[in-house]
DNA sequence: CATTGTAAGTGACACGGTGTCATAAGTCAA
DNA sequence: TTGACTTATGACACCGTGTCACTTACAATG
């Protein structure tokens, strides 16, 4: 978090670095973004800036913090719209945050954000399964026995496989992140996939 | 990818730089890693490393991939044991990977790959959903209307969270990485919660 | 209003890492 | 032996970070 020393700031030169920050980062990814163009953007000394904040990484999640904060503050709406009906709050969520962006700022910072974290190492990873031209293997979708599966076409079985990279991968850095033991972690698993398997509704 | 010269390399020599770089990865995430310690560990000499590599990231992915080729082949191992029962593979497949890893460096490298890439940003994201502490809301599963959905506890909802987290994810990324179309995007992910909602397979 | 103590501001600088480039060394065929 | 090409090498220019000794601002006190 930023330093008290920061929030005491007069107004405007805190709008000014929060604003040559979010210039930057939206510039960038967080690990390109130099506090440089941040201080020199906004005119601010370098010793004044980690008076401030600890490093670049500080300043980032404050921001970011203040992204997320708006975020729920549309979930909530949705839910309220949709009654509490969860995948319908989600879906109109999802809508809301993608239409509301129109500020390119706002949509290059998140773009940066859910890029930086997601492009090179997830979709390396979900290459696993998607990717004809990884080598040695056929495509793995040959051997999956579509018959017992919810759908239609092959473009669905993409989102099947979509969806379980995204939520195994979960699993992957939950049991790395919190240390599980081996056991806890296959139990969770486990979980997951039986309610991806019956589906998160009740039969109607 | 590493330049031909790297794979002209006697067998010897590049064995000990992808063991260097492997224990550099294994220590700290890519972005802390430095080819300062690579060399040195290795003793090859910094113009060399330049001529076999692009960079870090370049040595750094191709080390990643290996790590996912062997996955893929464990993948297929799962399935063709599951009769390509696709949820049934992943279980035994995320079981694979987890007891299988008893090494500790490879260990550490999957936590480096995993958490580097979701530690902080997914995590700070799906803390809109779970976090108590966030600011100004009560806590947002109190709107969640229960009686839909498929679970018998709070644990189980709290599994249903951080699934539809996963997932939303996902389709932020992939919004932003192939710069869909707000439709393209709402509809893809509307794919996904219909899927989500009834579940992956076929009633029994 | 001078004094003094505390908080904030400042920028030069030491440090460490990156990628390049001029030069040296090796290889091989003619 | 020579020439043409490939590979090896490490000194170096460049750039960004975080710190620290010093300055300035400001408020409380006698």
């Amino acid at each position: 978090m930023p330093k008290q020393t920061f929030f005491n700031l007069p107004e405007k030169k805190r709008q000014t670095l929060l604003n040559a920050a979010e210039k930057e980062f939206s510039r960038v990814p967080l690990y390109e973004a130099s506090v440089a163009n941040i201080i020199k953007e906004s005119g601010i000394p370098r010793g004044s800036f980690y008076q401030y904040f600890d490093d670049k990484e500080d300043l980032y999640y404050y921001l970011l913090n203040r992204y997320t904060v708006k975020m729920k503050e549309l979930l909530l709406q949705s839910l309220q719209k949709q009654d509490g009906d969860l995948l319908g709050a989600f879906g109109d969520f999802f809508a809301k945050v993608i239409y509301q962006q129109t500020n390119e700022r706002n949509v290059k910072f998140l773009k940066n954000a859910f890029l930086h974290v997601a492009q090179k190492m997830e979709l390396s990873f979900s290459r696993i399964f998607l990717d004809k031209s990884h080598p040695r293997f056929e495509d793995i979708l040959d051997y999956v026995d579509s018959s017992r599966l919810n759908i239609r076409d092959e473009k669905d079985l993409h989102h099947i496989i979509q969806i379980i990279t995204a939520v195994i991968f979960r699993n992957f850095v939950e049991k790395y992140a919190n240390n599980l033991t081996n056991e806890e972690a296959a139990a969770r698993f486990h979980k997951d996939l039986q309610l991806l398997k019956d589906g998160l509704y009740k039969e109607k």
